[in-house]
DNA sequence: GTAGGGTTAG
């Protein structure tokens, strides 16, 4: 017997010293284990729990859990080892709640502090902190004993959830009285939580920075860990002067150090300091890895250094064999944003192509440069190859055909997410905000913002901020200014939107408060917002303060002035008739002027009739873009307001011979929730009939008035009474009449235009506005008119 | 049988 019991203890020991060594070498491959289990059976011996435990805890690491759980089903009363083997296992494996189900059937006397810290860290893994907490404090309830282990993972839990400066306060203590408040592992922890919840909207991230920071210096060992927290910490939380002077305090600098303070430059736009840093790498020989690439990358991408970033990538092929399998996707992602932010799409779309295998990142990367350029039906088409979309994949379509003006398309797409049963995600109903905004849909967008609610994106700053672009687009610029004041927290996009709001309403000189207010509060005008207050100004009429602003931009922002913003500064400078301080500027400006610049001159021509300037920049357009309907329109109505028929035919025959066609107007309004759609001279409208009459009627009572129908805008040449009923028929009046017809008594009228609004229109629509009573608002292509009283809110000035 | 830091798309 005593025979027996030796031989057996003996094979014990052998197949413990076998697993053990599998162990080590882990991950063990499942034939591997298999052979040894084999051998186990075929020899007779019957594993007794800490062998069949060893055994049952290599098959869960080699990825075979469902034949340890087998194994495991066997045992009549599996110990806590094996529980915890099995607690560990479902939760690295993303199955919390298998893994709750083993902890919850272990019974109370047999569990230990280890089961509970592996039940902690699975919560913690899972993003479950609130549940690693409970856990943590129900192991206390019960007497366990916590140790290092347990605080690191209930401090890594609670980093997840925590919000307040007292959820780090409280844990603080809790272990400075357990006593492990000077273990290393234990304070990177607690300095981990700190770090993370500096980044809460509830805290003032300095104070905890400085906490964080006293916990770094004050503990008596510090690993590698220490100091790549902190310094992380601080890049996190955008103070990249303190992470780099801790940096300069190492003295054998990690890489995974190296890598945070160059992803932390690169994300703050500073790439040059990313590239110092990595050149400074390169002469110290230190080996750059996947980390230090994608972020060297992602700073050339941001920067648009195209040429630095293609040497980085001539680098990577020569030093590394197979970039494609090596970096399975960062590198060769950060590489297409590379291409795609240097304007190279194709060459973008070429890496993409040869990926061996891409991961969803490569996929909406590769959308999100079709979209950003404007390559929409590309992009359509791409995204319906997409295998498995996520909600960015959706979002990026969504608004990408919003943005290229497709509002119907954008909010179709949207639906169809739903209907798929995909939850849409903030940025998702952003898109479909603002292809409301494109449609000028108020109740459709109203709905959305309700849902908005309702889904509980109230606070997203995406999505806020589509709401103030919607109302104003929409013509209620009240809702737009309730949306921004009552966020709780506004970034400059916001600012842009609130600033952009006021102008195409034509409140310029609110708009400036706006921006002044904007500086005072410490945001940094970039360049959009320059933009927009440009267009506030010009809309207004407010020439000097948009010089101003113009100088303003490069010489206190250290912004360059693009050619969008020498366009909008020459719009503002022609609408006001100074057309030889726009000239100069041209002349002056340091690149050849495109599109923009001899699109605002042209405007400015046709407001103020000079034909000269007006055929010169016309001409630079023909050659710039031949197929654009606009240029021919705007010189043909400056040779009809002169009288010059044959010239507005000769250029009639230019767009015959080159095909170009003028896009027809058309105007809509909203009623019951429902589009009408009226274009000149309608006879679709079902109801354009009564229309007409009731038009003729409110005309008799406007002449009464003084109203004297302009037959300049008329742009034919024809007898002046069929002029006159040429005027009648234009889309927006067809539009307004009908509002005033089908909408409630006093409700406020809005009307929205594709092309500019007509003279005659805007100077009937004044009439309008006081036999009715009714306050008009009319959206057109630039911006917003709202007449009230007899005047607009232009001033005249459009 | 249990732990903690760095990457890419809006």
């Amino acid at each position: 017997m005593a025979a027996v019991t030796k031989s057996i203890q003996a094979a014990a020991s052998f197949y413990a010293a076998q697993l053990l060594q599998c162990a080590k070498q882990a991950p063990t491959s499942s034939t591997t284990l298999r052979m040894i289990h084999a051998h186990m059976i075929a020899s007779g011996f019957t594993p007794r729990s800490h062998v069949l435990n060893r055994l049952m805890d290599l098959y869960c690491k080699s990825t075979n859990i469902a034949y340890a759980r087998q194994l495991f089903d066997e045992i009549p009363q599996p110990d806590v080892v094996a529980r915890t083997t099995f607690i560990t296992a479902y939760s690295s494996s993303g199955d919390l709640k298998l893994a709750k189900e083993i902890f919850d059937t272990t019974p109370l006397d047999i569990r230990d502090t280890v089961c509970y810290n592996a039940m902690i860290t699975g919560c913690a893994h899972n993003s479950d902190g609130n549940a690693a907490i409970e856990h943590f404090c129900e192991m206390k309830r019960y007497d366990f004993c916590a140790d290092n282990f347990t605080y690191t993972s209930v401090l890594f839990g609670l980093s997840l959830v925590a919000e307040y400066e007292s959820d780090c306060q409280q844990f603080h203590c809790e272990i400075v009285k357990s006593g492990t408040g000077f273990v290393t592992s234990v304070v990177n922890a607690l300095i981990s939580v700190h770090v993370k919840c500096a980044s809460s909207p509830f805290v003032t991230p300095s104070l905890l920075m400085a906490a964080a920071r006293r916990l770094f210096d004050e503990m008596p060992l510090k690993d590698e860990l220490s100091w790549t927290t902190i310094i992380s910490g601080y890049v996190r939380n955008d103070d990249l002067n303190s992470a780099s002077q801790v940096f300069d305090g190492m003295n054998e600098k990690l890489l995974v150090a190296w890598n945070a303070l160059i992803s932390g430059y690169m994300h703050k736009g500073l790439a040059s300091k990313a590239l110092e840093l990595s050149r400074k790498m390169h002469s110290l020989e230190i080996r750059f890895d996947e980390f230090t690439y994608t972020s060297i990358l992602g700073a050339c991408a941001s920067a648009k250094l195209f040429l630095h970033g293609k040497q980085v990538h001539g680098y990577i092929i020569r030093t590394v064999k197979h970039p494609a399998r090596d970096f399975l996707f960062s590198v060769n992602n950060a590489l297409i944003a590379l291409y795609w932010k240097c304007g190279k799409v194709d060459d973008a779309r070429t890496i993409f192509d040869r990926m061996p295998i891409r991961d969803l990142v490569s996929w909406n990367t590769i959308l999100s440069a079709y979209v950003d350029v404007g390559r929409i039906d590309e992009a359509r088409s791409f995204f319906n190859e997409i295998p498995e979309k996520n909600e960015l994949t959706w979002s990026v379509m969504i608004s990408g055909f919003a943005q290229n003006g497709l509002g119907e398309e954008g909010l179709k797409l949207f639906n169809q997410m739903r209907s798929y049963n995909h939850q849409p995600c903030d940025y998702s109903f952003a898109g479909a905000i603002i292809s409301c905004a494109v449609l000028a849909s108020l109740d459709h967008g109203r709905q959305l913002h309700a849902q908005l609610i309702q889904s509980g994106f109230e606070s997203s700053l995406s999505a806020s901020n589509s709401l103030i672009t919607m109302y104003a687009r929409c013509g209620v610029l009240q809702d737009s200014q309730s949306v921004f004041l009552t966020m709780k927290s506004v970034d400059s996009v916001s600012w842009n939107s609130m600033i952009a709001a006021l102008g195409q309403h034509g409140h310029g000189g609110q708009a400036v408060d706006v921006f002044d207010q904007m500086l005072k509060e410490d945001i940094v005008p970039d360049r959009i917002t320059f933009l927009t207050i440009l267009s506030s100004c010009s809309h207004a009429g407010l020439v000097d303060q948009g010089q101003h602003y113009f100088n303003l931009m490069h010489e206190l922002y250290n912004i360059t002035p693009g050619e969008d913003h020498y366009g909008r500064l020459i719009d503002l400078l022609c609408r006001a008739g100074k057309f030889t301080e726009a000239v100069d500027m041209i002349q002056k400006m340091p690149f050849n002027p495109g599109v923009p610049v001899w699109e605002a001159l042209l405007g400015g021509c046709r407001i103020h009739g000079n034909i000269e300037l007006g055929i010169k920049a016309a001409e630079k357009l023909f050659e710039l873009i031949p197929h654009h309907d606009g240029t021919y329109i705007l010189l043909s109505n400056m040779y009809a307001n002169l009288g010059k028929w044959n010239d507005v035919s000769r250029i009639r025959n230019m767009m015959r011979v080159r095909g170009v066609k003028k896009e027809p107007a058309c105007s809509w309004i909203e009623v019951d929730n429902m589009v009408n759609v009226f274009l000149v001279d309608d006879t679709k409208h079902p109801e354009v009939q009564m229309v007409y009459k009731y038009l003729e009627e409110l005309v008799f009572k406007m002449k009464k008035l003084g109203y004297v129908p302009d037959t300049k805008y008329v742009l034919h040449d024809m007898e002046n009474e069929q002029k006159e009923y040429a005027l009648s028929t234009h889309s927006e009046k067809l539009a307004v009449a009908f509002g005033l017809l089908r909408l409630p008594c006093g409700a406020m009228i809005r009307v929205f235009k594709n092309l500019r609004i007509c003279g005659d229109c805007h100077n009937a629509f004044k009439f309008m506005s006081q036999v009715v009573g009714r306050e008009i608002v009319i959206r057109d292509g630039k911006r917003f008119h709202h007449f009230r009283n007899g005047k607009c809110s232009c001033g005249n000035y459009w």
